[in-house]
DNA sequence: CAAATCAGTGGGAAAAAGTGGGAATGAATG
DNA sequence: CATTCATTCCCACTTTTTCCCACTGATTTG
């Protein structure tokens, strides 16, 4: 499982050095391989390791083709999703789209989530995170999976 | 499967360069032999490799032919299917009348759809995608299939 | 506290991919 | 039958990408 927050920079050439403490674990479950593509509610990347992202991949595929709403999620993720391999120095290469989709320059927070990660623009990232500490979540109506919930 | 945006140009001549990375796959798939066609829904051409479209014909040539709808679907994706061989660079040439459909001119998006392209103009996907996004995807009513899943 | 190791960063060279043009082949027309 | 037009094939150039190595700063260990 990837945990916590990173401060990272991509370089020149767009390139991100993951920090090793996940090299390992990436390399093993993966052999080096991850999958990028775009979050649909914000605008940042998520970052599975490959086999992770093949069951996604596997759950848009079934969805019927002539729905619209399935039709869109499939044409932004599937249709995003870019392979990234881990170069000799445990780095990837984030393509000019996905760059310019989630406004990464230099500084970058790369935030583990369990099986996947999220790269955010650094700015970004913390403009969000005050939002979301603004809202007080009792006041708003909680689905049911919630209303339940311990933590 | 297919998957990622990829940006690519047509030239003079309306050839189109299949990224490195897919090419292995479909000389594999198909020995280089793809059917490009009409998208329905948007102003797009899918293109597949050739025996993934035989199955889709098949299907659509056992709908029943008095349906309307059957018959437009068949009228307008078997009729307008097109063979695309790659040639000795790597690249296939789009035959005008399809350009013409989907409004492509020089630059052109072509995303990875699983067992399929799509080929969209770049303005018209760009700004497709922006349409996509700004819709909030809870305000709608999901499919059951959709409802439950976790990305 | 000094030395050594390791993570992170940058740049340069080699390889590969993309692009354009031109020649050769084949089809169509007068 | 010859000429012209269009299409296909091939080659060469340019740009991009990838791989590799070297440097810096930080951290750990003897």
């Amino acid at each position: 499982m990837f945990r916590g927050a990173n401060k990272v920079t991509l370089d020149s050439k767009g390139r991100l050095a993951m920090p090793t403490r996940y090299r390992e674990r990436i390399v093993e479950r993966s052999n080096g391989r991850l999958i990028a593509t775009v979050d649909l509610s914000d605008r940042c990347l998520l970052i599975y390791p490959l086999p992770d992202w093949e069951e996604i991949e596997l759950k848009l595929r079934r969805l019927p083709t002539l729905n619209p709403v399935a039709r869109r999620l499939q044409r932004l993720m599937i249709g995003h999703a870019t392979d990234l391999d881990l170069d000799g120095s445990g780095r990837i290469l984030i393509p000019p789209s996905l760059r310019e989709y989630a406004s990464l320059t230099r500084t970058a927070m790369l935030i583990g989530q369990g099986s996947r990660f999220e790269l955010w623009d650094e700015t970004n990232w913390n403009e969000s995170r005050e939002q979301w500490l603004k809202v007080d979540e009792t006041a708003e109506t909680l689905p049911p999976e919630l209303e339940a919930l311990s933590l």
